[in-house]
DNA sequence: ATGGCTTCATAGTGAAGA
C-alpha cells in the first residue's frame, strides 16, 4: 500500500515542527508540500533526512515553493510545466515507486478583475495541456495539491456567499472540469464522505470552529489508479494545533 | 462585512494569501 498526502503549509520554516510531527504518526511514502516559501538554499534537507525522507524541492523567497518528500529516493525529477515560462515555483514531479507524482500549487487568482486571475486561467491551461501528455506516458499518475478551486457547491460551507468569489466562480470550476476532463478522478469523491468536509478555513473570524471552509485541496488519480485507491481521507487535526497552517492534509491509500 | 488573520517583508498609505 501507497500512502501519499498533500499538505499546504504556509511557510515550511514556521510550520517544520508540525510537518515532522505529522510525517512521524501519518509514516506516509509520499507527502507533497505546498507554499513552502524558502528559497532552495534554506530548504531544511537535513531535519526530513533525519526523519526518514528524502526531498525534492523548487522553492523562491516569500512566496509559493513545492515539494515531494518520500521514503524513497524519487526518479525522474522535473521542476515546472515543461513549456511555460512561469517564475513562480509551483510544479515539482518524480515517480516513486512506480507512480508518477505531481504536486502543483494553483495559483490563487485574486478576484475576476485581477490580473492575476488571467494568469491563473492561462496557467490551469498549461498544466491541462501537458498532463494530457502525461498520462499517455505515465498511466499511473497522481497530480496532488492545492488547486484552489472548490469543485461543486457541497465543497462550499456557504456556496451562494461563495458564487462570485475567487476559489468558486464559474470559470475556476469549469477550468478543474476539464483538468478532470482529461482523464483525471477526484479521489476524495471516490468514498461517501462526512458533510462539511473541507481543507481550507480562513485564520479569521473562528473560521475552523464554526465550519466555514472550502475543499479546495485535491488528489486526482489516472484512471489506472482509480481502482487501485483503497481510501481518500482529509486529517483536520493540524488545524487544531497551535500556528496552524490554514490547510489540512489530504491523503489516499493506493494499492500499488 | 471596505473588515476580520498570518506570513514575510521592510519600517509603508505593506503585499499577498484564501
Amino acid at each position: 500500500m501507497l500512502k501519499l498526502a498533500t499538505w499546504n503549509i504556509n511557510s515550511l520554516n514556521v510550520r517544520l515542527p508540525h510537518v515532522l510531527d505529522w510525517i512521524s504518526r501519518h509514516e506516509p511514502d509520499v507527502l507533497c508540500l505546498q507554499e513552502t516559501k524558502l528559497e532552495d538554499a534554506k530548504f531544511p534537507g537535513d531535519a526530513l533526512r533525519e526523519a526518514g525522507y528524502h526531498a525534492f524541492f523548487s522553492g523562491q523567497r516569500t512566496y509559493n515553493g513545492v515539494a515531494i518528500l518520500s521514503r524513497a529516493p524519487a526518479k525522474d525529477t522535473l521542476k515546472g510545466i515543461p513549456g511555460l515560462d512561469d517564475a513562480q515555483q509551483r510544479v515539482v514531479s518524480a515517480t516513486i515507486a512506480g507512480v508518477r507524482v505531481v504536486c502543483a500549487y494553483v495559483p490563487n487568482g485574486e478576484n475576476l478583475e485581477s490580473p492575476k486571475f488571467q494568469y491563473k486561467m492561462n496557467w490551469l491551461a498549461a498544466l491541462r495541456e501537458w498532463l494530457r501528455g502525461e498520462l499517455v506516458r505515465h498511466p499511473r499518475l497522481v497530480v496532488a495539491g492545492d488547486y484552489n478551486i472548490a469543485p461543486e457547491a457541497r465543497d462550499v460551507h456557504d456556496p451562494e456567499l461563495w458564487a462570485a468569489k475567487i476559489h468558486f466562480t464559474p470559470p475556476e470550476r469549469e477550468a478543474l472540469h476539464a483538468l478532470i476532463g482529461i482523464g483525471l478522478t477526484d479521489a476524495f469523491r471516490l468514498f461517501d464522505q462526512p458533510e462539511r468536509s473541507y481543507t481550507w478555513w480562513d485564520y479569521r473570524m473562528m473560521a475552523f470552529r464554526r465550519k466555514m471552509g472550502l475543499r479546495i485541496d485535491h488528489i486526482l488519480l489516472s484512471s489506472a489508479l482509480v481502482p487501485l485507491c483503497a481510501s481518500c481521507t482529509i486529517d483536520v487535526e493540524p488545524r487544531r494545533l497551535e500556528r496552524p497552517s490554514d490547510h489540512a492534509p489530504v491523503i489516499v491509500e493506493l494499492r500499488v
